[in-house]
DNA sequence: ATGAAAGCGCTAACAT
DNA sequence: ATGTTAGCGCTTTCAT
């Protein structure tokens, strides 16, 4: 039908709800008086007026209009979150973090799928900054520099008026503007070169990588990452699969590799659990066995890796307190980011070699 | 200083974003022609000032300020989404949907966390009631008569406004009010039934349900069906436990459960598949085999349950589809609820009896 | 077709 | 301590 909307329902029939001036009209006080119990800051009305005024607005049911205070005051509470794809584990945990703080801060977040496609995120972005929004939250994982352009530019503009932004993944681009852009490092490269280590350890010695797109930062410092640990051990990344972050990639890259031919005792590499799953049903669904045969690792720890039988080995990654310092990373002025741990978690389906 | 805001920032060298005054000024025409061309309905402008609108607003990176437009339209482009914990499989994939739906019509959605407590969602109802969303999706499920007064006074002064009230789970309760509600029914009972006659069929007879607490209509729902089609096929519900729809919960339940003793080849329905992959890994812990020893069933298909081992049995529910629907039930007028086809998924968890 | 001006609900100087 | 009164940025009559 038509944009702009009009409105929802019938339009004429619909009982207003209460305004601030409803409650100070009620309670025998001016508006000012009313907005200063109700909103303002603290100790200024006398006991006597602030009840009354109390009273009234418990009774008409009153609820301070949110575009409204926005407006007058310049800015909204919400915290604006992109994300890749809300469905994934991995998106979810974040976005529990950000909840979870953005709560306690009586913040709200509004969130958006960006699909993994660039052009889509530069939209969105440029929507969002009509929200004045209070931080912006980047958690979906893009190229780096594929379209770092038009994006940077919105960015910008965004801290241009006060908006604060907070970016998962590395460092922003060599100081091309980004400057104030806060950035929640989750040490890819070093927990992947442990567990590259490890795996090497426990005696394995050919690797086949499941990735993104060459230029992912996220794929990539991962996949460089195992590399060198595993070469740090003797082993050696024989060739690399590459996709997407979806778990039917994954499926995809390791059916690929399959048809080219899979030693036994062969470890794959999947840059991240979703991927990683994915990759294990590939191999059962090949007629193949997870584990003994064709072992696999993955990153993040998700909670179905977990379940899974045999249970993936994996890095694990607080993601949810990732989340929650991303949040915080937007209202503490002098924020200064917290380590956040990575930890090789080592579970069935990287068995130990004889 | 500037009136109207300490913006969270410095506060003083912030440029102040492009104002609709700043381009009508830069474009050399009136506010409310510039207002028109960029966000008024259709054409009304001659191509001359519409053109140079457009560029002004180009020119400036121009960007209508939400707010605004909300507190003078009186209602904001924005949809309410109430979710129990948004990294939950489940929340996450009806969150898509409605993301999906939302997107399409420019709508932007906030997401709530309940965390499935009462008291929290009637808190955070009323706080959403001050954002006049459009629309409001309440998929939290929740203990319907529990905490259904205050809620539901809540939802009428939602409904009151003009806001679309859409709810996850039954009918609301009888006549009390809600009658604005729309509501997006899964087929819980009926799924479940199917899936308990399929089980019994397959040669069990034996049962051990975990749900959550009664009074949950989604969880008593899915446990009176399954009870009710199993016992059709001659197989008998020997015990319930009880706890809620995490994930740990359904481990608890399960070694609780095999505390007090579980036969082989009894079969343990979860209400939900993530209490199921709890109850899982508990029979696991405990040393059991899923399968061929204890069986496991549970409801939903999430994602994880295709790559546990054995692959778990399950109902497969739409649940991005159904997410789609409530968003098209708060935008379209007439909208009627399409059916949500629920579809029982046999899979390793449960095999035949010889 | 365009512009002037009156709001929308609220905040925050600025008086008193 | 309370009330007055400008705005905030935008939409929308109502004239012209």
């Amino acid at each position: 039908m038509n944009p702009g909307s009009p409105s929802p329902r019938a339009a004429s029939d619909i009982p207003h709800a209460a305004t601030l001036q409803d409650v100070a009209r009620e309670a025998g006080v001016s508006l000012a008086t009313a907005s200063r119990v109700l909103n303002g800051s603290e100790r200024k009305v006398a006991g006597a007026f602030r009840e009354r005024v109390e009273r009234a607005a418990e009774a008409l049911g009153y609820t301070p209009n949110v575009s409204a205070q926005a407006t007058a005051r310049g800015h909204s509470p919400v915290i604006a979150l992109l994300v890749a794809d809300i469905a994934d584990p991995y998106f979810g945990q974040i976005a529990a973090g950000v909840a979870r703080g953005a709560d306690e801060h009586g913040l709200v977040v509004t969130i958006s799928i960006t699909e993994r496609d660039p052009e889509r995120e530069n939209r969105i972005l440029r929507a969002l900054r009509g929200q004045r929004p209070q931080g912006l939250i980047l958690a979906a994982s893009r190229a780096d520099d594929a379209e770092g352009g038009s994006a940077s530019a919105e960015l910008e503009a965004f801290e241009r008026y006060g908006g604060r932004v907070v970016a998962f993944g590395d460092l922003p681009g060599d100081g091309d503007g980004d400057a104030g852009v806060r950035t929640i490092v989750i040490d890819n490269a070093g927990g992947a070169e442990e567990l590259g280590r490890r795996m090497a350890a426990l005696g394995y010695r050919s690797a086949i990588g499941i990735g993104a797109a060459e230029g992912v930062r996220t794929s990539d410092d991962r996949l460089n990452g195992f590399t060198r640990g595993f070469a740090t051990g003797g082993g050696t990344m024989d060739r690399i699969h590459r996709g997407d972050f979806r778990r039917e990639s994954g499926a995809e890259a390791m059916a690929a590799a399959l048809e080219e031919g899979v030693e036994p005792s062969t470890l794959v590499f999947g840059m991240s659990d979703v991927v990683a799953l994915g990759a294990m049903s590939a191999i059962r669904a090949a007629g193949r066995a997870v584990g003994a045969d064709i072992a696999v690792c993955g990153f993040d720890d998700v909670s179905a890796s977990g379940d899974v039988t045999p249970a993936l080995t994996t890095v694990r990654v607080p993601l949810n307190e990732a989340g929650y310092q991303a949040f915080r990373a937007i209202v503490d002025d002098g924020w200064i980011q917290a380590p956040l741990p990575v930890e090789v978690v080592v579970r069935g389906s990287t068995p130990g070699l004889a």
